[in-house]
DNA sequence: TGGGCGGATGTTATATTATAACGTGATCAT
DNA sequence: ATGATCACGTTATAATATAACATCCGCCCA
């Protein structure tokens, strides 16, 4: 968690954010979807599964695993959540609303996931798609290895 | 796997490459890593370890998963299978020496995943990087859609 | 108003994927 | 030949995820 002074503050905008955007869409932002992506936010990285669950398990009494999974399933459905099929973790979207052309440098040391957007990398799948006749619906692009912080200290 | 009519040429040349790569790498080729090695390619495809588990339980006796994991394992350290996070599955490299430059695009309808390489998708991935300062190690990228043949069946 | 519908959650059980830990046997260098 | 190392066998269990069915709850409308 390397440049976040003010997590708080990140965590209630997403909030904020996703609140604003299941009003917009008609979905259902119940309390229990709420506390898993406050949750996953909290954690301000990549986040297991069954660590929600021990987590949620804290504060609101014995939820089981079908419960964490649907909420992340609808979280992730809507672009509020990614997952990051490489590390079977959760981590919030920091840009819920410009999407998918989202990737992730994952640091393999401090375990910070930064998400990016650069559309050099966006058109040049979508280039090489077209060029197969692939209809591309989902892109995932994890790039592990280490964070310039992580490179410093050793 | 729309495009193998001879398929069995795939698996011997796979088979043929990967005893020359370990021969050239002082890598032990054994019995066990060149039976999975083939069974991985006859699949022809993204295939799950405790598939071939149950393959390879009738070929030789009562194998159990560390034995193919380990196998796995090794394959893919040494380029000659990739795994496919998204769908936990295994799929030979058909190019093991232009490494690592590797991307899938999987059809989710007939469950072929085409290898592709395509420089401007490494170098815009390495731009990126670099320019954040993230020293990449690994990169994962699996594109997921239909395939040409499966969008013209429908 | 109260019945019925659909979506969200609860609950139980189980499926699927992967690894830890330790023992045995093969291979290699000296 | 002997010790070191690596591959594999074996047992157990950890970690991740879903199926199937029950219940609840808000909402529509008869
Ligand atoms: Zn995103
Ligand atoms: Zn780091
Ligand atoms: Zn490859
Ligand atoms: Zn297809």
């Amino acid at each position: 968690m390397h440049n976040c002074t003010t997590h708080d503050d990140c965590v209630a905008d997403a909030l904020q954010q996703a609140e604003e955007i299941c009003a917009a869409r008609e979905l259902r932002f119940t309390e229990l979807r709420r506390k898993v992506l406050e949750l996953v936010w909290e954690c301000h990285g990549p986040v297991k599964a069954y660590d929600l669950l021990e987590k949620l398990d804290h504060r609101i009494a014995a939820i089981k695993p079908p419960t964490v999974y649907r909420a992340l399933d609808f979280l992730t459905e809507n672009g509020l959540v990614h997952k990051i099929s490489s590390l079977n973790a959760f981590v919030g979207c920091s840009h819920p609303l410009r999407h998918p052309e989202c990737y992730f440098l994952i640091c393999t040391e401090c375990g910070e996931a930064e998400e990016c957007c650069n559309s050099d990398i966006v058109s040049a799948v979508a280039k090489t798609a077209r060029e197969k006749d692939f209809k591309a619906e989902q892109i995932t692009l994890e790039i592990s290895g280490r964070c310039r912080e992580c490179q410093k200290v050793n």
